[in-house]
DNA sequence: ATTGACTTTCCCATAATGGGAAGGTTCAAC
DNA sequence: GTTGAACCTTCCCATTATGGGAAAGTCAAT
């Protein structure tokens, strides 16, 4: 609380966020255009911070840019109803979970794989044979 | 066997990808370039469609382009050591592990969120609380 | 010759950053 | 009062693996 202000490095370092990506973001139109110093530095305050750092935690959970507009739309509107929030979560959950599955199956076929390979000096190769074959 | 020749499209169709993909992965050298015909047209044979579904089943596995460049030299040169596409496979699989941890991190985590939001009309939201907070 | 289904190259777009150049600013130290 | 380090600015390019679409040429059958 010592500083009302931050530069755009101090805003970055206080987020968990690069100065690159917090100005990708207002190019992108995710936050809204900074307030500049005479010599046009961006400039920040608490609330900027605290906006930046719901985003990083956004980000940290998975949620695209994208879906963290709509979601800071619903934080800006006091009045809205939860289940909005609650279900463009529920939509992620699933984008992840199809998501954890398709890498699941990928391992399991290709440990299926690995298992069948000597791993030594000769050049016999199950997991090569099987690509080949497209009995993967 | 009927035809011992392809054109592009015959070739995405008999490999499983597009010819977009297939000229894609020639510029970008991981297949040689085609033959042509006097008008232009690549031309494939049998042992190209064969190169084309042995990356159709990498890409499926999950391996990058580079990763299948690897492959590809150790599928061509017939003495090479099983080790060593074992150890690729196992650098890949470590990858998908990883990639699935942080997926499933991302998963329990919102989910506790989820669990803890009534989804109804009123704007109280745990969700959007604990992404302003940082406790997520 | 016309038509429809190909093919060619070329450029642009995606998602979310990172890298780096060329140049201006700030602030503290000398 | 100038110098230097450590910032900041914009701008453009690179990443990964595709897809979309335009403009133009080709093939095969009618």
């Amino acid at each position: 609380m010592k500083n009302e202000l931050y530069n755009i490095g101090q805003a970055a370092r206080a987020s968990g966020m690069t100065a690159k990506t917090i100005r990708h973001y207002e190019e992108g139109g995710l936050i809204p255009k900074a307030a500049r110093t005479y010599s046009g530095y961006r400039l920040y305050h608490e609330k900027d911070i605290h906006m930046l750092r719901f985003i990083k935690n956004a980000r940290t959970l998975g949620f695209s840019i994208k879906q963290i507009s709509e979601l800071i739309g619903l934080w800006r509107d006091h009045g809205r109803p939860s289940s909005k929030v609650k279900s463009l979560a529920q939509e992620h959950i699933k984008m992840l979970e199809s998501k954890i599955e398709e890498l699941n199956a990928m391992k399991k076929e290709l440990k299926k794989l690995v298992d069948c390979c000597r791993g030594d000096d000769r050049p016999d190769c199950p997991i090569l044979d099987s690509l080949t074959d497209g009995n993967s």
